[in-house]
Parts: C-alpha cells; sequence; structure tokens
DNA sequence: CTGTTAGCGCATTCAC
DNA sequence: GTGAATGCGCTAACAG
C-alpha cells in the first residue's frame, strides 16, 4: 500500500506538502495540490489512520460498549451516538458487553487501547469502584442507563423506579387492584428498581403487597411466558399486569391468548421500554417510554464535550419515562 | 498516558524486554516478567493500538458496513460478525451506510483508511464497479446480500427471487389465484428480484400478471399501509398478499384491522425476512426466511481467510431462503 | 510557500 | 536472556 512518500516521490515534491494538501493546509500551493492530488490518484493513497493517531494524539473515535448488538434497543442507541459522532466527524468502535463482568472489561480495555478518546459504555455486570476507576482513567467517558453517584456527572440514566411506579399507578387509576407483575431474573439495578416502583406504587396506595403476585423470567419472551403461567397456575384473580419490559410483556399476551384469556377485556398489560415490538402486538401495548435515542445522543454529545476538556452542566441527566398509552389496558 | 518506555524505567529494563513480556515472547526471564508485570500495573499502562498496528502492519480488526445499526437485521447480522471475529481474536469497526453511495463510500474508506485487514461490506448504493475496485484494492473484502459475477467468490449473497417465488407459490398452492404484492419503492436489486419472483411464479402457475394488483411503498410500516390502502381501494377482490418484507406485512395487516378484514381468514397475509417482528404480529406471520445470521458467519469467516492470504472455497456462497409457517396464511 | 527533521509508541532485528 | 538501534507512516515545528 503507498505511503506519503511514494506519493511525494512520484509527485516531486517533500512529505510535508504532501501532508500539507492532505490536511487542506491553507499553506499549500495550487501547483502541489494538483500534482499531489494527481499522484495519490494515480497510487490509490489512503492515508493510514493509525499513524496520524500516533503523531496527532487523538483517533476522532467514540468507543461504544453496549449490552448486544443485536437487540434493538442498543440498535437504536447506537444510531443516536453515531449521528451525534458524524456530526463532530468522528467515528465509532463498538464492542459487546453482554452483560457480564469480563466481556465488558475487555470491551473497555479494548476502546482505551485504541485510545478513543470517548467512551460510552453500557455496563450491567461490573461493580461501580471498576467502572469509577476507567472514568478517572478516561476524561471523555460517559456510563450511559446507570446511575454511579461518584461520577454522577458522567452518568446519563432513566427514573427506572418512577418508570415502574408510573405503570403500576395507571393500572390502579383504571380501576385495578389485583395486579400482578412479572419480573426479570438478572440481578442488575434496573430490575430491583423497577420492581421496587411496582411496590410503592401499591402501597401509595392503599393495596397489600403479596408477593405471590409476582413472578420472575429471564427478560425476554420466554421468561414472560414463563412468569405468566405460573401466575396463572396460582389463580389468583389478576385484573392487570406490569412487567419488567415488552419482551416479558409479550410472552405474557402470547400465554393469555393460548389460554383463552383476552387482552385487554379479562386481563391489561403494561409493558416497560416501548421498544420496536409493542406497537406490533397485539392489543398494541401500553407501555413506559424509555426515551434511549435522546439519552444516547446527549450521552454522545456530553463524551465528545468532556473528551475536548469542556465542561458541561448543562443536560438533564436523570430521565424521566412518560407513558405511551396504546390499547392493553383498560378500565375495569 | 504511560508509554512503554515509562515502563521500562520503573521495571529498570529495556524497552524491548517490557515488549517482550507484553506479548508473551517465551525469552523473557521470571523475574522480568515479574518487575515488568508489577511496573505496568503501578502506571495503568495500556498498550497504545495505534502504535502497535503501525510497527506490526496489522490492525486484527475486521470493518463492518452496514445499512443502518437500529435496523434489528443488521443488528443480528453485526452479533453474527461479532462472534467469529471474537473467536479469532479481533474486533469490530463499524460504519453505517444508510443505502446511500455518498455515505456507503465514505464508510468503506473509513475503514480502508484504519487497516481493517477484513471487511464485510452490505452496500446497495455504490455500483458493482466501484464495488470491485474496492475489493481488487482489499483482499480481506467480502460483499454480503448481493451478487456481484466479476467477484463472485467474495459474495455472499441470498436469492431473492426464489425466496419470493417460494412464498407466491406457497399462496398459490393454498388455492389463491387472486395474489397481490406489496413492493418497495427503493431502487435496488432485492426489490427487482422479489417482486419478479412473485411474477414468475404467477406465470409458471398460470395465473394472469395483472399490474394492478402490484402496489408500492417504503420497505417499513408505513409504506406497508400506504401500499395495502391503494390495494383495497381498487376493489381487486384479493385473497391473499405477498410482500417485500416483514415491516410492510404488518403495515399491511394494521390496515385490514383497521377495515374489519380478518386476516387469515379473509385474506392470507406472507412476508419476507423473518425479522424480530414476525412473530409477535396478530396473526403470527408467515413469511420467508432470510438466514442472514448465518450468512454474516460465513461471511466474516470468508473474509478472515482471504485476509490472511488463504483461499476457501468450500461455503455454499448463495444461500437459499426457506418458509416459515406461521398463522398468516389458510387455504381458500 | 517548501523541505528537513524529529519524534509519536511500539516490535524487532542484531549484537552481546 | 537482554539492550541499542531502526523504522512503521505520519504531522508539526523550524529554517529557509
Amino acid at each position: 500500500m503507498a505511503t506519503i512518500k511514494d506519493v511525494a516521490k512520484l509527485s516531486g515534491v517533500s512529505v510535508a506538502t504532501v501532508s500539507r494538501v492532505i490536511n487542506k493546509s491553507p499553506k499549500a500551493s495550487k501547483a502541489s495540490i494538483e500534482s499531489v492530488t494527481k499522484a495519490m490518484r494515480e497510487l490509490g493513497y489512503r492515508p493510514n489512520a493509525n499513524a496520524r493517531a500516533l503523531v496527532s494524539q487523538s483517533t476522532n473515535t467514540v468507543g461504544v460498549v453496549v449490552g448486544d448488538v443485536s437487540d434493538p434497543f442498543f440498535g437504536v442507541m447506537l444510531k443516536a451516538v453515531d449521528k451525534v459522532a458524524r456530526q463532530h466527524n468522528k467515528h465509532m468502535l463498538i464492542g459487546n458487553g453482554f452483560h457480564e463482568a469480563k466481556t465488558e472489561r475487555e470491551a473497555i480495555e479494548l476502546l482505551i487501547n485504541s485510545r478513543c478518546e470517548s467512551l460510552i459504555i453500557h455496563s450491567k455486570g461490573l461493580s461501580n469502584q471498576e467502572l469509577i476507576d476507567f472514568a478517572d482513567e478516561v476524561p471523555g467517558m460517559v456510563v450511559i442507563n446507570r446511575y454511579i453517584p461518584q461520577i454522577a456527572n458522567r452518568c446519563i440514566a432513566l427514573d427506572n423506579h418512577k418508570g415502574s411506579y408510573l405503570a403500576t399507578e395507571y393500572l390502579i387509576k383504571h380501576g385495578h387492584t389485583r395486579i400482578g407483575y412479572i419480573s426479570s431474573t438478572y440481578d442488575i439495578e434496573d430490575t430491583q428498581q423497577r420492581r421496587a416502583g411496582y411496590i410503592d406504587a401499591l402501597v401509595a396506595n392503599g393495596i397489600e403487597v403479596d408477593e405471590n403476585f409476582i413472578e420472575y423470567g429471564t427478560p425476554d419472551e420466554e421468561g414472560g411466558e414463563k412468569a405468566m403461567t405460573n401466575l396463572l397456575s396460582k389463580n389468583l384473580d389478576m385484573t392487570a399486569i406490569a412487567t419488567y419490559n415488552d419482551y416479558m410483556a409479550a410472552g405474557c399476551l402470547s400465554i393469555m391468548d393460548e389460554n383463552g384469556i383476552a387482552s385487554p377485556q379479562d386481563v391489561s398489560v403494561i409493558g416497560f421500554d416501548d421498544g420496536i415490538i409493542a406497537k406490533y402486538l397485539s392489543p398494541k401495548l401500553t407501555t413506559v417510554r424509555y426515551p434511549i435515542n435522546i439519552m444516547a445522543e446527549q450521552a454522545a454529545q456530553l463524551s465528545v464535550q468532556l473528551a475536548k476538556g469542556e465542561k458541561s452542566n448543562e443536560y438533564p441527566r436523570m430521565f424521566v419515562p412518560t407513558l405511551v398509552r396504546r390499547r392493553s389496558v383498560l378500565a375495569k
């Protein structure tokens, strides 16, 4: 592959001049611009990004760690990051964390080794302390979807508790009192917070909390099916169900369908996330919106600023979820 | 940020020795391994990937260009690529092409500049020739979801025509003869091929082809809604509809629902892709499976081999779609 | 406006 | 087993 030297030789100028036209330096004569451009084309020259990064101490890269690229949730997150990266003429290096400490750590270290000046980290496996250490190491690092008090100004998170509280309250306002909850088996903050939101809403409305009304499963359709099956077998006479996320709600609906239980006529269901599938379910799912796209945008914006050494305090860093009314909830 | 020199100084050895322990060279005494390791830890040393890439002429990176990361279709593609990249101890650099020539070109050039030795390109905007040129430039480049005769051994594609043919034939076998088709307005190969598959299946079965039965829209839910609305307004007495993809099928179903037309009782619908939403629709969508995950895996495998200079001919490079039977098609 | 030169951080010869 | 020296491809003084 041709190097800058080859171009210099062919165009009859020095490497410095070539570098100047590559970087559109104002001090470069029309003549040299022409001859260099011609030589570059002839040689199929491609400036080596690694060499540039090495000498200019900047890679123009924002690194992102997501849970799993194949999850549409992270897909929209990545797109949002890409959008602002693009605005700043940067590109994206991506790593999958798979919600596990080891993979998350490896992914982050890889991004650091690659000298990404901006980092947007979605981590559920690493401890607060480890994340804090990484944040201390990389000024441009931002944590998304998680709140860590010691580095609060580097976190963009959602108030999970409030989301679940909202959802449950919405059901209560519609006259429901026998409300089941389908929770996740993943032991992460989100799980606890959402579950607590459900419980607190019940308590606040004078409804007795009964552990029997809570079932668990993996946070996907199968998990929702399993949890709902267990719930049904207890014959609890529920009229509504709140769920950890939309996928579990989907599983829940599917089990109901198989058992001849109509939604929302017999049982109302409410999801969480407002993911891509929510509007495709039948009935269209009433759910809690997780504004991951704008959260990711702001995270990216913030991380770029931090990387530049700028401070920024203008963003709302704790986002509040809102309710998306569709058709899966009916007044009792 | 600490460099290899700092580590050398602190551990009292030369940079060469430090380099040896970093790279686990067999010729490195236990003593130096220890002192160097200790120094690295103390300094929080991170080997600079750019410098390594520069000197070792290898980045260990596979670059991927997708249409849009937020589309779940590409999400599963990326995950598959990541899986084999991981197996080979490589990581992923990702670019969005957005199906446009300019963005696709920029994305590819960025990956080349970053010296990705493997490239997996999903491009619908670039011309065959331009893609061929890129392929000539980068030995480890593979084109996915597109077939270019001149570089056939570097392409992993799906037989779109056959998929659509299969779908249409399936409807015909179920007694349908008045079959509408919802096509895409995107002027790419896939559109033409799938449309042709529909037409050829009709012809092969002695059913007259009527342009009135074909409507167009953007390849998403809205497009499907629009196309179906147009189709319905023509009062064609259709009993079945084949669609360009699952999203358009979703839009189609949604319009039917609003108009009191039941599926599959009144009108059967068949999708294409077997994307994430197919099984969430109501009725669960009968569709054509696009095995993008295994295609992407093989593309990644192939590109890694090509990058190493190995030849490989063992893969089926043209994949054939299969039918996924669910509940949206009923015999007439 | 242009060329010479010195590194950026690292791996790798080649002597020792 | 180790260290000194060289160069990967490029940018940025600096001197002209």
